[in-house]
RNA sequence: GAGGGUGUAGCUCAGCUGGUAGAGCAACGGCCUUUUAAGCCGUGGGCCCUGGGUUCGAGCCCCAGCACCCUCACCA
């Protein structure tokens, strides 16, 4: 235990003495009967200076004068100030108190008053240590100038935040917040679902063929079976799998991994939900994702009208659909429908694309989208009918042919969701499949496996059926203005890290 | 994978042209029983990311590496 620093041998000393002095510095339990927030509340309402309250929290700021201080007590609803008195806790209680460093537990009974500057305070009658903490906590000061905070020394080193995210959410109230609102997003979008007669299920994750995505997969492997088993990348096959054994709704909320870059609207493991519906089709789904995401707004925000950056995102139905040829059309004047891959690899040339190495039309079309389309999508837009070299689980559009009836939803530039008429066509898809094993043949990592159990299940029967892929990470970036997944996600992925500290 | 940036005390950051390592907050000691980012006086605290090199001398210059951040490429 060398690698003490000075302020962590000092709080073991006075854990020492605490000891010394009979005191358990790791108490069992508390009995808390009011909350830093509610209790300021009810004495706002009631002024009531004899009513009794009990709280328990950590100490974020301790100012001492002799034989009384002031703390700030916080806990998992806010802060409140403590007043500590000699001639009241008593002697013993004090020389405790007096051993308490920033970012111990601490329990408090006591009666509330307001100060000559009229801050509602705890009087304490008695303290309690809960639990020492043996390192110092990053101390962040704020002052409330007016209406605006003004915070000092930060903790912000994002490395630190994001490798130790206890300190962060301790320390950072903001950053709580962010992850409060993402559960309430999740359970707000689970009890919309149910809301209409969908059923959560759950899938492997361990799959013997990986499938339901274009993405390269991590690979673990079974001992007892001696076989390779691949982390799933979508739901996607056996949710439909469902669907033929006749469920009409279901959907499941779950992560998927991807081995791919990360950045920051990446991450190696992400959460997605997924929803397929029996009897419908893609335009069905593009009202759903409107209802459910502008419900969301409402319900967790407050609004349809949220920021994001720089810009202000009106998520009000309806939004903009627009077909995809379309979209390139408008943003590049070029007319790609019905065009072979040869002219559009020339006219993606002529759009100063570097496309030598981009193999098939749909890959070629999908770089003049991402683009020329893709970064001009700020506002929520369905964007309708994608190629169908680049969709090799959706239906064939009823219309036109090469397209399919799929839509992508677009907001603040990002694809938030995917969705298709579901091919049930078994025929159609083993041939899909077979091209997709063509491109993986020629070294495209990212295509599809040919998947026989399930193209069994879809020769049993499998109805009409529409379904749905929405990145939850994304969708609580897009709600919380947070302009990086690692802001939504409370342990995402970091390289190891160097052996500092053995523990 | 490519380019750029950052790395100094527990936190936030200075550090000149290469010459013994600095501030504020936090900590420790003393005084202080209604203070509030911050009372007053005093004290301690550093593998300057790591490893090489240049130099009489390196936090600073050179080379290599590591981590993180940003941009780009691939993907959701």
């Amino acid at each position: 235990m060398d690698s003490l620093n000075d302020l962590q041998r000092q709080r073991r000393e006075k854990m020492d003495k605490l000891i010394d002095m009979g005191i358990n510095p790791y108490a069992y339990s508390f009995d808390r009967t009011h909350f830093a927030d509610d209790t300021i509340k009810e004495f706002e309402k009631t002024g009531d200076e004899t009513a009794e309250v009990s709280l328990a929290g950590r100490l974020m700021a301790i100012r001492r004068m002799g034989k009384a201080a002031f703390v700030h007590l916080m806990d998992s609803t806010g802060r409140i100030q403590i007043y500590i008195k000699k001639d009241i806790v008593g002697e013993e209680a004090y020389s405790m108190f007096k051993l308490t460093d920033l970012g111990d537990f601490v329990g408090i009974k006591g009666r509330l008053f307001r100060t000559r500057t009229g801050e509602i305070t705890v009087q304490a009658q008695h303290v309690e240590m809960l639990a020492k903490t043996l390192r110092p906590l990053p101390i962040v000061k704020e002052k409330l100038e007016g209406d605006e905070k003004l915070v000092y020394d930060a903790f912000a080193d994002k490395e630190t935040r994001y490798r130790q995210r206890y300190i962060d959410l301790v320390v950072n109230p903001e950053v709580k917040q962010i992850f409060l609102k993402r559960s309430h997003i999740i359970s707000a979008m689970r009890r919309y679902l149910e809301g209409r007669g969908y059923i959560e299920v759950e899938t492997p994750v361990l799959q013997p063929v990986y499938g339901g995505a274009l993405a390269r997969p991590f690979v673990t492997h079974h001992n007892t079976l001696d076989m390779s088993l691949y982390l799933r990348i979508a739901d996607e096959l056996y949710l439909k799998r469902l669907v033929v054994g006749g469920f009409d709704g279901v959907f499941e909320i779950a992560k998927d991994f991807r081995n791919e870059g990360m950045d920051k609207d990446h991450n190696p493991e992400f959460t997605m939900m997924e929803l397929y519906v029996a009897f419908e089709d893609y335009t069905f789904m593009m009202d759903l994702v409107e209802q459910m995401t502008s419900n969301l707004c409402q319900e967790v925000m407050g609004s349809m009208l949220l920021p994001f950056g720089d810009d202000m995102l009106d998520f009000t139905p309806p939004w903009p659909r627009k077909p995809y040829l379309k979209a390139i059309e408008e943003a590049t004047k070029y007319d790609l429908s019905g065009k072979s891959e040869d002219e559009v690899r020339a006219i993606a040339r002529s759009l100063k694309l570097n496309v030598d190495d981009v193999k098939g039309l749909g890959n070629l079309l999908d770089q003049i989208f991402s683009e020329f389309v893709e970064p001009t999508l700020i506002q929520p837009t369905f964007i309708t009918d994608f190629p169908i070299e680049l969709s090799p689980l959706a239906k064939k559009h009823r219309k036109h042919a090469g397209l399919t009836e799929r839509f992508e939803g677009f907001v603040a530039r990002m694809e938030l969701c995917n969705s298709f008429s579901e091919l049930n066509d078994p025929v159609d898809q083993r041939e899909r499949f077979e091209n997709q094993a063509k491109l993986k043949a020629q070294g495209d990592e990212e295509a599809m496996v040919v998947d026989e159990d399930y193209l069994r299940s879809m020769e049993y029967g499998m109805p009409p059926t529409a379904g749905l892929g929405m990145g939850i990470d994304r969708l609580s970036m897009i709600l919380t203005n947070s302009q990086s997944i690692r802001d939504v996600i409370l342990f995402p992925q970091m390289r190891p890290e160097r052996n500092k500290e053995n523990n």
